[in-house]
DNA sequence: TGCCGATGTGACTGGGTAGTCACATTAGGG
DNA sequence: CCCTAATGTGACTACCCAGTCACATCGGCA
């Protein structure tokens, strides 16, 4: 948690802060960002920025929270929406689009925090997937329940194929995936691959 | 490449230093291994590695390849198997288990090249997915002519899919995934979330 | 044995980093 | 206006790294 003194700041200074900390923490990982640069950057002395913060962790994972509160504002609304589990879904990475066009650097914070392999952070990315999935997955057995998804399958298994297919699509949000895209990638968990009675074919082509 | 006094060198030598380089490959990043404790650990000098390799990068290449080798020796046999797509692939990701199991270490050296962001990388990691995916989305279009697989898909979006689910079990193989997972994970991808016309279901629980 | 090219060496260069600390400056209350 | 506490500073320490190079050693051939 940043020192009282960091709250204290000027807005202004504050926000210079943030935003060059955020500039370093989206084209480099933890490991690799430098706090050097970042007060280079921003014209302060290097020795100021222990006057605000522990360590260079207490400034990442401050920065870190601020990409995710922002992010939450976009997401939640998908939960907002009426319809079935699959609208949900589709309106949450959608929401999650949203927000890597609007805000690509935070985006890009989310996403190295994300792939982070260092042990201290490890521990924390474990317990926010362990949340996720549990939420995921009592949501699912709902909709199991009221007979829209099929109750053979493992809500673990299904929350897995998910959460790897979303992470992948918001890894490459700005580069290959579009609205269209995500929608065409999701119907492929919606309806999956196999043939399905029923489904109209093609008999010559 | 590595020079050819590389390829000189006693094999207990040259295994001893590559058995140390995919050490440090599997626990690193490339940005973040470190040529000097390869040849702390090797007891060898750290010029000596310059009489072997060009630099850095010469000697991560050539571990890499290493490594992509011997996958290649585990999921070739995939292709080799009789049967539909879903149990070609189902092969490919038992092989790739198989391989994570047998040689943790390599493993670690691909998913870690996978992940790096690193520019001069990335290029190389691009032509092995675009190959990847023009490979598979052949292989699906065969299985779509021949009516096992749902036409009415984007290939793109379910090479996508196929990529994202892979890339996140290969990830995961040896922490919470193991070979009964593994398959309830591909079957959420072939038969999809959907209920299907016909599934038996559950009235009353 | 003597020679020479191939191979091995580790101190060194130049560069980067996080974090510290003695000192300088500022701001606000008396 | 002055004093004190809070805040700002940047040179400095201690560490890490890739890559170099003048020199040492080795191995095979004459």
């Amino acid at each position: 948690m940043p020192k009282t003194t960091f709250f204290n700041l000027p807005p202004a200074k504050r926000e210079a802060i943030e935003k060059e900390a955020i500039r370093e923490f989206a084209q480099n990982p933890f490991e690799h960002a430098s706090l050097s640069r970042i007060v280079g950057r921003c014209g302060i002395a290097k020795g100021s920025m222990y006057q605000y913060f522990e360590d260079k962790l207490d400034l990442y994972l401050y920065i870190v929270e601020l990409a995710y509160a922002e992010k939450r504002r976009y997401v939640r609304r998908a939960f907002e929406i009426e319809g079935d589990i699959f609208e949900v879904l589709r309106a949450y990475y959608r929401q999650s689009l949203l927000f890597s066009q609007e805000h690509p650097d935070l985006h890009k914070v989310t996403r190295n925090f994300w792939e982070s392999r260092a042990q201290h952070l490890h521990d924390t990315i474990g317990e926010v997937r362990g949340e996720r999935a549990s939420d995921f997955e009592s949501f699912l057995r709902k909709a199991m329940t009221s007979g829209i998804v099929n109750s053979g399958l493992n809500p673990e298994a299904v929350f897995f194929a998910y959460h790897a297919v979303g992470k992948q699509l918001i890894d490459q949000f700005g580069e290959t995936v579009d609205d269209k895209f995500l929608c065409q990638v999701l119907d492929v968990l919606k309806y999956g691959l196999m043939v399905r009675k029923g489904d109209a074919r093609c008999e010559d082509d």
